[in-house]
RNA sequence: GCUGGAAUCGUCUAGCGGCAAUGACAAGAGACUGUAAAUCUCUCGCCUUCGGGCUUCGUAGGUUCGAGUCCUACUUCCAGCA
């Protein structure tokens, strides 16, 4: 395979559905899907090591465009990202999107599924990040110094509000950030919107992100091959959760030369099935779709059915963290496994459970006030977590290849929730 | 033995006349989905029809409308001197 090609193969399908199972090919390796990526937002999946990535079966590390904007120079001087990052497998960055309503309109909120939480967006004034037509002001609030001096009512800070930074990314900026970091895979720059959003603001930012796609295409094109591999980039459907909306973005973009798609946006979990598949039906069958975000084992199911080939997600090991641990019975929390001598799961394969490493002695370390333990302890657990999930992937895979998807989602399911 | 000082919710701690009583830790429950997350929220004397009721700050008295807070005695602990 030469070193500059990107391709996507389907090698099987679950019948009636849109779902299939392929590889993806990469200038840094193939990925066989469905598959799990790993995040590691700054470079680095947070407690794990390449080499512990590559004994979990990781076969993907996304990270992000907008954590690494000042330090793409320096990446690009290294080789790029796979290079730079000790992990040199197929990587993937996200273009900054996410940022813009996690520092927007989602600041200081959580990213909740569920409809009863009653999502509201955070003020306007309080946002780190204000989106215009050509791009987003994002201010930094780490480690201020200077003054903004009154005069600078466009950008999103109080007059005299000490601010470290204020960093203005468009489609242009992110891209060109993007190709010097040099993942395998980059995504549009877009905006995510918030699901308190209206059907109205979506329409408009949809049609805004839309605009953006093309720029993001066009600037892409300029520089994907700076670091000398080709640097493939998707584009990213939004469009919340109304099927006019997204059905009509599929179809732009789709239409579009890109080389893969990253479906995004915040769901109710109620509403995945349907709006992926909205957004399925309508994209070319034969490029990679990737679904932005989302890692819980119902979601990765449905996703998978839909036509969903990678996935990546902060919560198996920011849940590993918080002492959340995954079980093909359930998850358990740690805090109730005091003195036990359980294993988390006795047939996982991950090195942690390898080890017999107990959950007394994991509580111990989570709770031990030596940042050694404590440091331990995010390791062990998020290898489990993140083992877990790439296993979930990898055994989907296999049942699609095996005709036998329907019975493993049910079988899963069933015995994961309960019901 | 004498002289000081101290005793508060599992632990440490605030409290100098209006207090069911501060803060931290521990404990318990929940959250977390393209990482502002080694984070966040809630509970943490007993009962409650959620209005409130009851019992609490070493023990026993006292002063006061009112005491964890002031006074007396006792108990225990700490420090200094013998």
């Amino acid at each position: 395979m030469s070193k500059n090609s990107f391709g996507f193969k389907i090698e099987k399908r679950i019948p009636g559905t849109l779902g299939r199972a392929g590889v993806i090919k990469t200038p840094h390796g193939e990925i066989k899907t469905p598959a799990f990526m790993v995040v590691g937002t700054t470079g680095a999946v947070r407690y794990l090591t390449p080499g512990d990535l590559r004994e979990i079966g990781a076969q993907a590390m996304l990270s992000n465009g907008y954590h690494l904007r000042n330090k793409s120079k320096s990446i690009a001087k290294d080789g790029g990202l796979a290079k730079w990052s000790g992990w040199d497998g197929p990587t993937l960055t996200d273009s900054g999107g996410f940022q813009v309503m996690s520092l927007g309109s989602g600041l200081g909120k959580v990213v909740s599924m569920e409809r009863e939480k009653g999502v509201t967006n955070t003020p306007h004034k309080e946002r780190l990040a204000r989106v215009t037509e050509l791009g987003v002001i994002f201010k930094d609030p780490f480690g201020g110094e200077d003054i903004i001096k009154s005069g600078t009512s466009h950008l999103p800070v109080a007059e005299n509000q000490k601010v470290k930074k204020i960093d203005f990314i468009g489609p242009e900026q992110s891209m060109r950030i993007q190709c010097r970091i040099g993942a395998d895979i980059h995504m549009a720059f877009d905006e995510l919107t918030s699901l308190a959003d209206s059907y109205e603001y979506n329409k408009k930012s949809l049609r805004r992100t839309e605009r953006w796609a093309k720029r993001s295409l066009k600037e892409h094109l300029k520089h994907r091959d700076d670091l000398g591999y080709r640097q493939s980039l998707y584009g990213v459907l939004q469009g919340g959760r109304w099927e006019d909306l997204r059905r009509k973005t599929a179809k732009k973009l789709g239409a579009m030369d890109f080389d893969g798609y990253g479906l995004g946006g915040a769901f109710l979990k109620e509403d995945l099935g349907d709006i992926l598949r909205w957004c399925n039906e309508e994209l070319p069958e034969n490029k990679p779709r990737h679904l932005l975000g989302l890692s819980r084992p119902d979601d990765i199911l449905i996703g998978a059915e839909m036509g969903a080939d990678t996935f990546d997600c902060v919560a198996p090991t920011r849940e590993a963290r918080h002492g959340k641990l995954y079980t093909r019975d359930g998850d358990i929390n740690l805090r109730k496994f005091a003195d036990s001598e359980e294993l988390i799961d006795k047939h996982c394969d991950c090195p942690t459970c390898k080890q017999k490493i107990t959950c007394g002695r994991l509580r111990e370390l989570w709770k031990s006030t030596s940042l050694e333990d404590k440091e331990l302890y995010y390791n062990l657990a998020s290898l489990h977590n993140v083992r877990f999930i790439i296993r979930l992937t990898e055994e989907i895979r296999e049942a699609i290849l095996n005709g036998k998807f329907e019975e493993y989602k049910n079988e899963f399911l069933k015995r994961y929730y309960h019901k």
